[in-house]
DNA sequence: GTGGATGGAT
DNA sequence: GGATCCATCCACA
């Protein structure tokens, strides 16, 4: 568990009763505070059992400074509903996630890394063959200084540092120009990354029976989502073939199934909720397939004229929305010209006009009170905001655009957690919460409990919300069930 | 030890 | 020059 006392991004109190202490060789107190100008940190690290007394003793101590000195803030601030009804009663339901880990197969963990590392041998060999020599692969120095000087290759811009940049996007033009080393380094990395980051890691970091710990973070994050370390486990690869044999690791217990439940679309139907856009608004409440629905829009197509790419591009205009998008922006991800993105976008604001309004009115508000709020009125503090270079308050901007949706459906699933872990216990259904990864819980139940843990998860996520405020967009929730994390997304 | 480059997730 | 994170590696102090 990684508590933070922090009063730039809410407050935070902690009881030593709430915490489990089965794992504290994963457990990091980290406190912060923050007192007029000045700023204070006291870092406990890797607390351990023969340490917890004094460990108690200190918590004494930052409890009554946390009293003197953030609650009253607190009040002041109106940041108290999501300190008592969020992120307070969260902390005994990650205690409990972190205390029940998840397990992996360590067997298939070491097939897989064996097979990433013979891969990436033989990547290796043919690399050289074309580098001519042998260098480290792994040095974005080196590897550029072999392609754009040695090989001579076009394309070669240079990083802050003065290096050339090797990123995917580069290596990927390269690829496409002919150039075959360039595809090589891009799945040597790959492979590597998977290794070292991945398959390596998680083996280290088995407990005796075979599970892993992570430690969330509360409140590490400018928007209220949480974080994950120790293992990271909310960036398990998904996206390429070689990457989703790593979820394949993450197992159920002999008798039980991993079942994930995930929230569609959360953040763009927030969007729509917070700014009211009515078209928005409609094509949620019919269910529609969204980009497919935005595609219709912008493009003036009727059903039989919507075809994949038309619908991929809607798709990277309703993310970027979220992201507080510039015409430039699109148009690299998308690979069109400025003008044409621009077009785009003037033609989304035409058929969705609350969410243009929706952005200006975040950054009037953000002007104004250096800060955002989300739904639930948790406060977000942006910097720079009226800073006089562009790119500073372009930044501040996206933020405060994005911020009040990232962070909405953030505290809607907390809340979900904290309900669910209540009626997992009051109804005494033998299933256990394991992760939580931004849109998505993950829960190991008893085969013979499926069908009842499904239908409560399910009803709490998808209504949670309403208990405090009514919708006019419906949440809609995704499950599904296996014997590993790859079956059951 | 630390910052930069890179890349994994939502 | 699209938001939020964290881990690994290299290179340099």
């Amino acid at each position: 568990m990684l508590i933070s006392y922090s009063i730039d991004n809410g407050i935070y109190k902690h009881n030593l009763d709430d915490l489990s202490f089965n794992h504290l060789n994963h457990t990091t107190i980290k406190y912060k505070e923050v007192v007029g100008t000045g700023k204070n940190e006291i870092t406990f690290d890797k607390v351990t059992i023969d340490n917890a007394i004094n460990y108690a003793a200190e918590d004494a101590l930052l409890t009554f400074r946390l009293f003197q000195n953030l609650y009253p803030r607190l009040i002041k601030e109106k940041a108290n509903f999501v300190y008592q009804n969020i992120d307070l009663p969260l902390v005994e339901v990650l205690s409990s996630i972190e205390a029940n880990g998840i397990e992996v197969n360590k067997k298939f963990l070491t097939i897989l890394s064996n097979e990433f590392e013979n891969e990436s041998k033989k990547l290796e060999k043919n690399i050289y063959k074309l580098s001519k020599e042998e260098f480290n692969i792994g040095s974005p120095k080196q590897l550029g200084e072999i392609l754009f000087i040695n090989l001579k290759m076009p394309g070669g811009k240079k990083t802050k540092s003065g290096t050339y940049s090797t990123d995917s996007s580069t290596l990927n033009n390269l690829a496409v120009d002919g150039f075959e080393i360039a595809q090589l380094v891009l799945d040597w990395r790959e492979l590597t990354k998977l290794k070292s980051t991945y398959t390596d890691a998680l083996f280290r970091l088995t407990d005796d029976k075979s599970r892993v710990h992570t430690s969330f973070g509360l409140a590490n994050t400018l928007t209220g989502r949480l974080s994950s370390t120790d293992p990271n486990l909310q960036n398990i690869p998904i996206r390429t073939e070689n990457g989703k044999k790593i979820r394949t690791a993450f197992v159920s217990g002999k008798g039980k199934k991993l079942v994930s439940f995930d929230y569609s679309q959360i953040e763009l139907r927030l969007a729509a909720e917070i700014s009211g856009d009515k078209n928005f608004i409609k094509a949620f409440k019919n269910n529609e397939d969204i980009h497919a629905s935005t595609a219709k829009e912008i493009f003036n197509l009727n059903n039989s004229q919507i075809n994949n790419d038309y619908r991929r591009k809607a798709k990277a205009i309703n993310f970027g929305i979220l992201y507080g998008i510039s015409p430039y922006g699109l148009a690299k991800q998308l690979d069109i010209s400025n003008t044409e993105a621009k077009d785009y976008i003037n033609e989304y604001f035409i058929k969705y006009p609350k969410i243009k309004k929706y952005m200006e009115h975040q950054i009037d508000f953000a002007k104004t009170n250096q800060y955002v709020e989300t739904i639930f009125k948790r406060k977000i503090n942006i910097k720079g905001i009226s800073d006089k270079n562009f790119a500073v308050r372009g930044f501040a901007e996206r933020q405060a655009i994005n911020a009040p949706i990232q962070g909405s459906a953030a505290d809607i699933i907390k809340l979900a957690m904290i309900e669910i872990h209540k009626e997992i216990k009051l109804k005494n259904i033998e299933a256990q919460m394991l992760l939580q990864v931004h849109d998505e819980l993950i829960f190991e139940v008893e085969n013979i409990k499926y069908d009842n843990l499904v239908s409560n998860v399910k009803t709490i996520m998808e209504s949670i919300h309403l208990k405090y405020k009514d919708f006019s967009v419906p949440l809609t929730v995704d499950f599904g069930a296996g014997d590993h994390w790859g079956q059951a997304h």
